[in-house]
DNA sequence: GATGAATGAGGCTTCATTCAT
DNA sequence: TATGAATGAAGCCTCATTCAT
């Protein structure tokens, strides 16, 4: 019988309505100043029922962090997988960071606040499965840079560095675009971000 | 007399001592997972004491925070004032955050963690505080570039976007040094730094 | 049809598994410290199955205590009955009671960590019943005492006493043995008891 | 300045009250039915107080357990002490326990009811020190038996088992007097304890 | 002014019990 | 009848803030 088939969707459905939730509301207060009853409340569960889903306020926290993010991880790399061109692959890159923002805007406010990190030292475990998802995303972004570099069109910089002024100028311009949130889209600073980290800002002498 | 005098040297002493060492804690261990008890102990106060100085833990980490800020601030505007040449300025712009990131790495990685602004509602100005006091700063470095613009060494580019990058990049180095916390020195990344945010990644085609 | 006589002895059954892993996990764990949930798991039912067996948790604790002292009581009762002279009545006494704790050592040990009784005031019923079965007992004790004095072989002291002190012999040695839990049995320490409480442990002068 | 000393004093004071309060209601209700609240309630002090004196409520509940019985402990080696012959010093066991059950039937009732014991794991050193206080005090009965043996006044039994039959005898009776609370004083029971310890109850052959 | 003990509201978590399936 | 997910009351403990000394 698909009856516990049926069980289990039911129970993936109730725990993503609860992160969906919990992803709001910490976003909107920030891990400290929300209470499981704020989330318990705004999911339609009782207190007692989160604790059917998740161990602790943390766990589902970071769970809800680290699901929302290896989401984002994958598409970035699903992304940049389907293109070939080095140059173009950067450019995927980007407007695949930039899509995600726009379409969780709540949830990547948490990251401007950035009460990520500041947990107790009781979940230890949880927070370095985090950093070695980040870690591993560090590393895809170098390899697409360090093949552009292979492939002649990159300067023959340290990959780590190009890594991480990318990294910033994207964050930068989502932070931004996160604290206005108004406005033009997101999507359409994609061409001016790949012409700074490409070409610089210097103007070329005539 | 200046006995009135005398006493409010000692005031603003204590003060210091206090601010200096709240840094530390809040730095360490964050704001929720830092007690006023913590604070007090550690600047040798009893904790009736700090409410002396200020009116509630909120208000003790905001000023704090806003002081360090403001002497950044203005460390960044003097020493760019200090200079003609729009590259060299923007040279200047990068040399003097990362030199207040080394002697201030402890204080800087509260940003890291990130829990500036995970306050509650109840300071709204001390945050508007330093949501305008930032405000001030992206226009100084606006400033910078535009004049570099006027100057006819930068590229016609909106302001604000090419500010958004070089405090991108500033930004993501900083961090990457504060979490790595070891081997070379930050100021050794500024010629990086401005020669990616001047003539970008690409290779020049021969 | 004799189906509502199987429907009883399934019943009967699962009932009894429930007391049965019940009495293990109290006597483990404590009263307060075994979960409904503990029981449920360990004696194959689901949870709610057991509240058609018991009332409550409550229920289900003093209901299994009273069942098994019961049983102990009518061993006992039983045991001195087939006998007639009155010392050896005393000896049945203490055998029959050491043998069942013997045989029952995990139940036992509820008594030493004692939270017989630690109930709410809800269930004041079935603590009453407890209460009103131990009286009985005692009284059965005192009787057997008391046909003793009656048959010249005890001093004409008062049989409460009596009964008390025997008790207080009966379940020292008990606990002693439940809580060392090892080395010789319980049962070898029934000459000691009965020459004790006969013959007191002064020296006789010469 | 004896500033401090008052301090200390006031400190012991209000911890006194506090555990004189938090025994009288532990042992009316038992250590799982009383809550933190109650002790606060009824000590005068608010619930964040009870904590500057004492780590968590199982830590002031073995606390004062510990201190009652080893002031009882105490109280009998001392009685004992200052008696050379043998079986009075035995009477001097007797009496000097039944004394201070008289003197604290309130507390004395939490062993009737028994949760001593029945703590978490958390508190295993302290409740190690209460096995191991209470296996001393049983060794000081051992060896005042022991005493009578040598000087040729008791048998030549095991003075372990002795100590047990004279334990139990003294609980018993203890235990009696507690759940009827009424009627004659623990002390008049004495003479009988002694008579039947000593000579047993079987009656003499002519 | 300085102190630090007292306060008590509020947070997280547990678990006996219910009830829809 | 059996199930076990949902419930929510209640408990323990923390800690920012106050105030008598």
């Amino acid at each position: 019988m698909d009856k516990a088939e049926r069980k289990e969707r039911e129970f993936n459905l109730r725990r993503a309505e609860i992160l969906e939730q919990a992803g709001k509301i910490f976003a909107a207060k920030g891990f400290h100043n929300t209470t499981v009853a704020d989330i318990a409340g705004s999911s339609g569960f009782a207190v007692g029922t989160l604790y059917q889903f998740f161990e602790s306020k943390e766990q589902l926290y970071t769970v809800m962090l680290t699901e929302k993010l290896n989401m984002m991880y994958a598409r970035i790399r699903e992304s940049v997988a389907t293109e070939a061109d080095a140059i173009r692959k950067i450019e995927r890159l980007v407007a695949s960071q930039f899509r995600f923002v726009e379409e969780n805007a709540e949830f990547c406010s948490i990251f401007i606040r950035g009460d990520h990190l500041s947990l107790s030292e009781g979940s230890a475990a949880l927070r370095k499965q985090m950093v070695s998802d980040y870690a591993v995303h560090v590393s895809f972004t170098e390899g697409v840079l360090r093949e552009g570099i292979c492939a002649g069109v990159l300067k023959e910089m340290d990959p780590q560095m190009m890594a991480a002024a990318l990294t910033g100028i994207i964050n930068s311009c989502a932070s931004k675009w996160l604290a206005m949130m108004g406005g033009a889209s997101l999507m359409s600073n994609i061409p001016f971000v790949i012409d700074i980290f490409l070409e610089g800002v210097r103007k070329n002498a005539q």
